[in-house]
DNA sequence: CCAAAAACTGACTGACCATTCAGCCGCCGC
DNA sequence: GCGGCGGCTGAATGGTCAGTCAGTTTTTGG
């Protein structure tokens, strides 16, 4: 109805950087505009004002984290030079290392979030189809670079992406979950054996004993 | 307040096969008393005068689907010999398999549920926890057995369930979310390859080209 | 300085729904 | 043939919120 005004950006992202926070602590389902508003220190009328709806608005904001987090963990990629380091930094930080930015701690339960939101919210399960199809994608540039460079053995590529995004995900989950069997130590040892077994590249100083 | 009385089990679980039902019509956030009730052919208070709350019958009904679950994939099991069948069959059970009962296919939309609700409801997440525990020490059994018959190689047991676990998991979200890359063929393949190339068993009639 | 547009707000309303309650029915033992 | 109880119900009750609206303040461009 409305025609979507010329609106400030600046604005809508501290709304969206809002509603982030209000979905990781109240969930999804539980969120209310309210409260959103109050961490803005505006009123609810603002957020419909900006947003057409709280469906919207939610659906928005979890691809918003999505595409931080993403970006975090890119630009970090892209200070290492062999690819073996950047899919291990990779795997460190898909298993919550402990240097990850705080805020970005809360992302693995935001993907949750958004899977179970994209079991029938169809803007959410396109925005959650491209972003795992970006992740993939940036797995598998890593491993092309790496045969390449004649670090890595050559396996198909995309179901090593397939296989280690996966694997991710699982381990994110437990990971968020709270599994004591599945702390930090050991979830990155998991997945740094299964690339390192899988790619035939050497670990140096890494726990890969135990295998 | 009402000091639970005795109470017919049938109707219970009636209410919490109606339960499940309409969790995965409408998710669990969206799923109201009135449905479950309509479901049952029953009244929204009877519903309540055999759980106490909303929260309580939500909870129990995941909890329920799950143990179906496992006990349906556990049976099925059973019926195979050698370790490697088992596991392979764990495998493709778990990756939506056509012969799985149509009730059981559901099944991985509702973990994701669980998964959202164990992040704020403790009931919920001691479920899953003692859920996914469960699981891997299936895995870990098979594994063992397989071992001890000289079919699979010495590897870690635990580590490699929670291996093969996590993996299955994030199968499953790509899985019940539609990924058209992420098809049940491929998925079977590399859950199968990462199981025999980790377990040093042939897998006799299977996809396994294209390692 | 002055419109006109944009940004913003408080108060309202209209649904929606969990939960409560007061009591009805039909069975069972006596 | 009745007293009581478990199983069950319909009709309130009450709280919660998304979304609307009518209007106020702020910004902006001329």
């Amino acid at each position: 109805m409305a025609p979507r005004p010329k609106i400030s950006r600046k604005r809508r992202q501290e709304i969206l950087e809002a509603a982030v926070e209000t979905i990781v602590e109240r969930g999804v389902c539980k969120a209310r505009i309210a409260d959103v508003a109050d961490r803005t220190g505006t009123s609810a009328a603002l957020v419909l004002y900006y947003f057409e709806s709280k469906d919207r608005l939610l659906t928005e904001a979890l691809a918003y984290a999505e595409d931080r987090f993403y970006l975090a963990i890119f630009a970090e990629l892209t200070t290492l030079k062999s690819a073996s380091e950047k899919l291990v930094r990779l795997i460190e930080l898909s298993c919550g290392h402990e240097a990850m930015a705080p805020v970005l701690r809360d992302d693995f339960a935001l993907w949750i979030e958004l899977w179970s939101r994209a079991l029938r919210d169809d803007a959410a399960a396109k925005k959650r189809a491209a972003g795992d199809r970006r992740w993939r994608a940036t797995i598998a540039d890593i491993v092309r670079e790496g045969q390449s460079a004649g670090e890595f053995d050559a396996v198909d590529v995309e179901d090593f992406a397939m296989h280690l995004a996966c694997l991710l995900d699982g381990i994110a989950v437990q990971h968020v979950l709270g599994d004591p069997e599945a702390d930090y130590e050991r979830a990155r040892r998991i997945c740094v054996c299964m690339a390192s077994e899988s790619l035939g590249f050497g670990v140096p100083a890494l726990v890969t004993a135990k295998v």
